[in-house]
DNA sequence: GGCACTCATGCGCACATGCGCATATGACCG
DNA sequence: CGGTCATATGCGCATGTGCGCATGAGTGCC
């Protein structure tokens, strides 16, 4: 078994919560103290302080005091951008069913190309 | 909380698994029947199956009969794909982290479990 | 020093998950 | 049909995880 594949399973659970995900979306538009991203989240202080010490546990989070207040920043941009990535296509592939569904209206949110090349599938 | 969020994080929580993550690398390089699969990964049949019946929940994978056998495939590569550049991310680091830890050569048992470092040894 | 504020940590519980094992289902062959 | 191969499924156990809650630890202010 891989090494990488190892870390890489360690790194995908701690990012398989949607908490965490929420947290790292809000991370990634900059730094932002504890007390700040549970209200944001709507989620407690010591809730939101666990997930972030898992997610600083592994690395994917740094942290810096400043005063009292402790910002939390995203350690490496990169792996945000797979997760971004996976993001977008999964959101390719809702937009895709909603309007199999439903032809009408879908209001989902800022989306990006046209489901048109929904025939991505076999290489 | 985002819709997408939460099915991201499905997905995520079934892709965070070492032997899963094996499973969809032997998968990328084509469709494969169920006992080969147990056997090149050296895992019992059961468990294989239960594995790809969670991938196949989620739409990770497809299966397909042919005579007795059971093929699988993946149904999109697109998510593979952002699993893949996340994986080559953190052979970058894995590497650096080699390179900058001990240029001569440690003993790497549990070189995974020094995260604080990883996360420092952020350039 | 004492107090208020911000964050981290320990605890207990409910819940889900992975695994091995035995076994059921389904397909092919004689 | 009955047997055999390929796969799926149910069960029980051990283990891990998230959450709320109360509390500890570090900091700044008066």
């Amino acid at each position: 078994m891989d090494e990488i594949t190892i870390l890489q399973a360690e790194i995908l659970k701690v990012l398989a919560s949607p908490r965490r995900l929420e947290i790292l979306r809000r991370l990634a538009d900059g730094p932002v103290d504890v007390g700040r991203l549970a209200a944001e989240i709507d989620a407690s202080q010591p809730n939101v302080s666990q997930h972030l010490a898992v997610m600083r546990a592994v690395g994917l989070v740094e942290a810096e005091r400043d005063g009292r207040e402790i910002h939390y920043r995203l350690t490496d941009p990169d792996v945000i951008r797979a997760c971004d990535l996976m993001r977008e296509v999964l959101g390719r592939r809702l937009t895709r069913l909603g309007e199999l569904a439903a032809p009408a209206q879908p209001a989902d949110s800022g989306s990006r190309s046209a489901p048109r090349d929904l025939a991505t599938a076999r290489s």
